[in-house]
DNA sequence: TATGAATGAGCGTTCATTCAT
DNA sequence: CATGAATGAACGCTCATTCAT
């Protein structure tokens, strides 16, 4: 039962920080969302922060099952017989979906992107966030340039941070304009992916 | 003299913002880094939104200026006889050195993104940055395309859209994490579209 | 006893009220008078209006439980068996001891009905309070007029709003100078609606 | 031309004192109603208070010369011929033009009664206000009851007490409320007075 | 565990007033 | 005379946090 109540003062948090925003999201609001009295969040938690940071990871485990339910692991290793140009199709493709069906965890993660900024705890989750991510993305871009016919010039996990960096920027833009066209920049990046991660052996000339 | 004092209050705005971030810079702050008294920000700017706004586009200013002396405008036509390839480079170049001296810039622009989701006001801002800069590289991403051996099948606003966002996806990692390299992430991301805009005619074969 | 408290904030509201005036006192006068932290007052009241209106509120009980004590009610109906010419004289007789009793709350209720010609709260309150008072003073005029001998010309309505004026037009002289011979001037009222409500009927002729 | 000046402040005082009320009235909105620097009107007048009482002695000038068209003087004494009872019945018909025509007077009018309760300066405009206005009613009475049959017992000081009170009193109830029936409260007055004044000399018995 | 009364520093904003020009 | 920039104290109100029960 305690632990019930912990779960929904998390749940209550994540809701109202999705509808209202970090700032705009108080202590008391929360406690109302959860139906139970402002005293007893800080029982729980300590500070605002606390619970928010809380709120954020509870937020992010629909999105790790949805990517798990697909069959792979953020933090798990590659299959090691699975052909990794499928796994970056799949990726792009969970992208869009994820756009349609976490909209408000996007919300969420942008505000916390800023917020981070000034804020060490938050920060510290964030960096979590985005590393985990990206490190997904360097499995698999590793995985791709191994079988490629003309090896890259930038490391793994550079590209990694190029993609990641393009999947977010494109988020961003829809978050602050529900007008753009997520999925054609998506398609786009995933054209432009694909056509140089599968592009033939050179004959001669340098790149540079 | 009073147009220097309205200079100040937005200047000592402005470093404000970076230092302390949108919702720990007060008013109060900002009059004290200006050495003015605390209503004088209010005879300039109705509400701490309008003086917010105005210290982000003061900020803005010498980004602007840089871009411009290195002979491209982002509102202004691409020049004619141009070689569209040659702007590219030379963008992700220029991107690389924004970073280095602009850091505190893309730090206020972060914070103004996750602000914007919930303040209209900012949000309004933000947007006109984004299509701004976004615009930009649509030009140059149309001439590139024009000139390809084999035309891709996204539009330039959807790749615009894709590179415009991975910049930035990439500047946010760096701001999140000093440590990161956003050097390599960009020539990451320099390598992969160049190449795709130079690549040869396919002679059979689709995209898929 | 957070009942009491809520009492001791809404007495000490009247007591800085009466003492200060409404837009000299401030929610910080009102806590450091009920000896509670500024945030307190807002706590049991959204706003400075709804605490004054409460306080105003507050403020008339005394004087309703002196008229009740007095065996009329300001909402009930008029005994059936009562002389209403002796409820007049009782009116007029009381009416001097509030200004000797209450003097605190006519400078209350003047300061409010100023307050209320500019602020919608407040003259929804002060509209309550005159037409309680105004109807209470109706009814006793409405049973005077059915015994009189010559009926007069205008309505019960119409001499209660007369009276009802000429009473708070008294009490706004007293209020405005100490030195104002208010029960002289009540004196005078009750002479002449009094001969008014006695006089004979009359042979002949008409009122022009 | 300064004296023009000064002059226009004083209306532009009048003006917004009408239509926003002594205390949403600021100095600011006064020099923008009359077109010069807010500085300039502290050139003039020393405080608010100070211009603000220049502003309601101001605003009573066109009533006053209204009384004055119509034969009577507020300062001056009683035509010696004249009919008292035929001053008397003027009187409240003016009352009810007055009531008509400078509604946003009457409006200051009760504001000023609010304001002067806790401020001196204004308490000291106000008293002199009505002092003036009710020895003008005084004069009247005082010459209708040498005509009277049956003699009253109150003094014509506190009749006119009651009766400036009454017509305060109803137009205090009209300004509180625009639905208010003004002239059927005036009319009752004036029913009632006047029926005082014309009574028959009593033939037996006491007034109690 | 759970409540909700109580705290108090801090917020954005207003505004009468001053004063250099 | 006239301007309007500049002041600074005060305002109503918010809110994370504490604590007696």
């Amino acid at each position: 039962m305690p632990d019930q109540t912990k779960e929904r003062i998390v749940d209550a948090a994540y809701r109202t920080l999705v509808k209202r925003g970090y700032h705009e999201t108080g202590m008391k609001d929360i406690a109302a969302e959860a139906g139970v009295a402002p005293g007893l969040a800080h029982y729980y938690f300590e500070t605002k922060e606390d619970l928010l940071v809380a709120a954020i990871e509870h937020g992010c485990q629909p999105l790790m099952r949805a990517w798990e339910a697909a069959g792979v692991s953020l933090s798990g290793p590659m299959p090691e017989d699975a052909d990794p140009m499928m796994f970056a199709r799949m990726g792009f493709e969970l992208a869009k979906e994820e756009l349609k069906s976490y909209g408000g965890l996007f919300l969420l993660t942008f505000d916390m992107f800023g917020v981070g900024l000034h804020n060490p705890k938050i920060a510290s989750a964030v960096r979590i966030f985005i590393e985990e991510r990206r490190a997904f993305v360097a499995r698999i871009t590793q995985a791709v340039i191994v079988g490629m016919a003309e090896p890259p010039l930038a490391s793994a996990g550079a590209f990694a941070a190029a993609i990641w960096g393009s999947l977010h920027g494109i988020y961003l833009q829809k978050v602050m304009d529900p007008e753009f066209d997520a999925e054609a920049a998506i398609d786009a990046l995933s054209e432009m992916t694909i056509a140089f991660a599968t592009r033939p052996r050179r004959t001669s000339g340098t790149e540079g």
